[in-house]
RNA sequence: GUCUCCAUCGUCUAGUGGCCUAGGACACCGGGUUCUCAUCCCGGCAACAUGGGUUCGACUCCCAUUGGAGAUGCCA
């Protein structure tokens, strides 16, 4: 590329929801502009009317906001070349398709709708393309048709000889036989242009220099060539992504959907990821820095993004990998941080735990993955669970029933003698170090036997001496009592 | 069906002809540390799809096969 600045653009249609494959080519696409030092533009591309879903703008907004993805153009924030919305640019496009009738790369067709293939024969066959009815109508049949307000739309007119190379960023050299290539239509009978025209328009009247897109626009970019070849423009530079695939229950693998779990940044959201911990998964699948690095803040990606580091092949979203890495996002919170995002997800709020949350919360951010994973981690503290005195043996620790109801009888009136005031969780593990001590064994021991007695659970948020702090004395106690008699 | 693309541990990936008895990470398994289970640390398991070439030498280049994905909409 010359000396131009580079512009990049991500142009989603408003759906309502933003799958995360959307949000890593918004990603890759503004990681591009921002590490050329060039710009990153947002368009929307509502030319389907029939879908339209309110508040699915402000979606979008939303969700590349939370993501950190900011853009320097766009319909909220203006730029040089707007409008940003494609159903606002509307009568941009019919003089267009027009001049290239003109140039003899495009038609009327008069057809009726194209009927929808039968659902596939038993051989999965499908028909395909356009029978080319209308491609060499009479201009005078066409004047006629038109003055007579027929309904038409206006298809794009391919030579078939020959074949079509263009060159991708990632792909390489993508050569297509031309005989392959549709009549595509530019127009709809509605007026309103395709996606496939939209587009190229677009991009050309925006200055877009890269195009970064998902592989599923691979075969069909020749069209978009033929078109700025038509028009005499200069073709852009494309980046075409991989696809991101999930794995169904059954082990198969295919375009990552909602069948796989949570495919949208919210829903990831609610599932108690991090966004930025999202970002950094989701830029890391597809992408390396070509190093054995694996967290990185935004702002550095910025700085080191280059689309050398693109993959090929299509990568499968692994709910396992994103969770430990979320986990590296929670360790480095700072403790007011953790407590503060930490909280909604917790149920706390409104019960009798929601006071003790600066205690709880603190015990919880070395070992919490997801958010989510926090009410059934401090259930115990509001409702002891059922457990068997088989719970009482450990290994390690050597620890029985029998080893447990020893200490039991032995701490028990140690807690019940510590005053209201000196319950903390200092005190009460210079009780359970003084038995471990005068016993002569581990401290694991009488901690095993004091966790399980006051949780019910071999493994808790906290040790047995947090978790009696929170509960208190007389909760702890009581429950205490009742693991001596099992 | 046709067209296009892809192919390294179960998963994400490093590797651009000799540095590879293939490196890192997740998951899994084992050990150690920490007043305690977890965290953490250390170690282990585990891959170049197959078959042909090219080359002194192939994970790397070429071809075929197989497998996978995408496209084939008046959706984007």
């Amino acid at each position: 590329m010359s000396e131009q600045t580079v512009r990049t653009r991500f142009a989603p249609s408003p759906t309502g929801f933003m799958h995360v494959g959307n949000l890593r080519t918004a990603l890759y696409a503004f990681l591009l502009a921002r590490s050329q030092k060039g710009k990153f533009i947002l368009r929307i591309e509502d030319t389907d009317q029939a879908r339209y879903v309110d508040g699915a703008v402000d979606v979008i907004y939303k969700t590349l906001a939370a993501a950190g993805i900011s853009h320097d153009e766009g319909p909220d924030v203006g730029g040089d070349y707007g409008p940003y919305v494609q159903s606002e640019r509307k009568h941009l496009y019919l003089p267009y398709a027009e001049e290239l009738v003109k140039k003899g790369a495009a038609y009327y067709c008069f057809c009726d709708k194209h009927e929808p293939a039968e659902p596939a024969d038993a051989e999965g066959v499908v028909s395909s393309g356009y029978d080319g009815h209308c491609r060499n109508l009479d201009p005078e049949v066409v004047k006629a048709n038109l003055a007579a307000g027929k309904p038409y739309v206006i298809r794009q007119k391919i030579d078939k000889e020959g074949v079509s190379t263009y060159h991708d960023a990632v792909f390489g050299e993508i050569t297509i036989e031309n005989k392959v290539l549709d009549d595509q239509i530019l127009i709809k009978r509605d007026g309103m242009p395709t996606y496939n025209f939209a587009n190229v328009i677009d991009d050309h009247t925006m200055g877009i220099t890269h195009v970064v897109r998902g592989c599923e626009y691979l075969s069909s970019t020749p069209k978009y060539n033929l078109l700025y070849r038509a028009f005499g423009w200069e073709i852009p530079e494309y980046v075409h992504l991989p696809l991101i695939m999930g794995r169904d229950a059954d082990g198969n693998v295919s375009k990552l959907s909602k069948r796989h779990g949570s495919v949208s940044f919210e829903g990831l959201v609610a599932d108690g990821y991090l966004p930025a911990a999202i970002v950094n998964y989701i830029a890391l699948l597809g992408w390396s820095p070509k190093n054995d690095r694996e967290i990185f803040p935004l702002s550095e990606l910025e700085e080191i993004f280059n689309v050398r580091g693109l993959n090929k092949s299509s990568a499968v979203f692994d709910y396992d990998k994103l969770t430990w890495m979320n986990g590296e996002y929670l360790k480095a919170l700072s403790p007011a941080e953790f407590a503060r995002v930490s909280q909604p997800f917790s149920g706390v709020a409104g019960t009798e735990l929601e006071p003790k949350w600066p205690l709880i919360a603190p015990l919880l951010q070395q070992r919490v993955g997801r958010l989510t994973e926090i009410p059934e981690k401090i259930g115990f503290l509001r409702e002891q669970p059922e457990y068997t005195s088989e719970l009482f043996c450990n290994k390690k620790s050597k620890s029985n029933p029998e080893t447990a109801k020893a200490a039991f009888a032995a701490l028990i009136p140690e807690f019940e003698a510590l005053a209201d005031a000196d319950w903390d969780v200092e005190a009460l593990n210079a009780i359970m170090t003084r038995y471990a001590e005068t016993l002569g064994v581990k401290i694991g021991q009488p901690m095993w036997a004091i966790r399980i007695g006051v949780s019910g659970l071999a493994v808790t948020p906290g040790g047995p001496a947090e978790i009696m702090a929170i509960l208190g004395k007389e909760e702890s106690l009581r429950r205490l009592r009742e693991a001596a008699a099992k």
